[in-house]
DNA sequence: AAATAATAGTTTCATTTGAAACTATTTACA
DNA sequence: TGTAAATAGTTTCAAATGAAACTATTATTT
């Protein structure tokens, strides 16, 4: 057997590498229509898209609806109620849950990030079919809910 | 118009999100069966794949070949020359080129994380059938380009 | 041949990240 | 009622990251 024959994986060809890197490319190809012109970082823009679906939400909605950890979160909203696109108040009936709400401004800048993503989007869809671009969303969840089934398999 | 009606982007149905959670739920579940066995990272573990597909190879080699940067590689090897995985020399021809290649020990490794690697991806896709991956890998490809073309586009 | 530019790779430094420890508040239960 | 456990969120600290500056070597220009 000779050297070039030993390897068994191809990385180009190799899923989970190929599904990296197309997610790294898409999303610092998003990002770039967002962070310089409104200074603000994916995790804020998820934090903000989150709150913009739910008003009056805690930080732990946050958590599971961008899909962020906790410090991601609060450091996200740091920085968003610094700038004045969020605020924050306590729930009267129990201090621990904060209530997020946009500001005008938030509201403001959500519309133009959230149409330029659109258009993003759309773009990038238009290499697709609508054919492919269906069974891009179906083979999307089924790999999501075969993942999680393989890391509770794992760990038993 | 209500408030909740005021979004216009849902993040559970946004593509460039929805790839960026698959794929790092995937990677992450996948570096689980190497990183604590082997002490070893996803950036070692492309650079050992990309040394295992040609021999002989450079640094630039592996940058271009397992996508990642020029330090990131550096460092990389710096690890897997460390534990042995890896030896380097330089060309003597121009000796600013690296001659990469594995050592026994490296090849082992890597035979062993290519197994666990290739289960891995078999399992992954034991959730699609045929079709659904023949035009998953379709689809990856049309959009790897197409994010290409919309990077160029708008840097004009 | 000397000066300049280009290439390959490394190191530095400031920022980002995430796990773990922490604070504050509420709930459970002895 | 008081003590332990749980929950929501923040801070800390050590490691990972990446841009920019750097070293070493080779190629190009004048």
């Amino acid at each position: 057997m000779s050297t070039s024959e030993k390897h068994t994986i191809i990385l180009d060809d190799f899923i989970p590498y190929r599904l990296a890197i197309l997610a790294k490319a898409v999303g610092t190809s998003l990002s770039k229509t967002y962070e310089s012109q409104f200074g603000i970082t994916n995790q804020q823009w998820r934090t903000l898209f989150s709150i913009a679906r739910k008003a009056n939400c805690s930080a732990s909605y946050v958590v599971t609806h961008a899909a962020l950890d906790k410090v991601q979160v609060s450091r996200a909203l740091t920085g968003l109620i610094d700038i004045g696109l969020v605020v924050r108040k306590y729930d009267s009936l129990d201090r621990r849950n904060s209530v997020l709400n946009l500001t005008v401004e938030g509201w403001k800048t959500y519309r133009e990030i959230a149409l330029k993503a659109e258009k993003f989007e759309k773009k990038l869809l238009e290499s697709l079919n609508q054919e492919e671009t269906q069974i891009l969303n179906i083979i999307v969840n089924k790999l999501m809910i075969r993942t999680q089934e393989l890391e509770i398999l794992a760990k038993k």
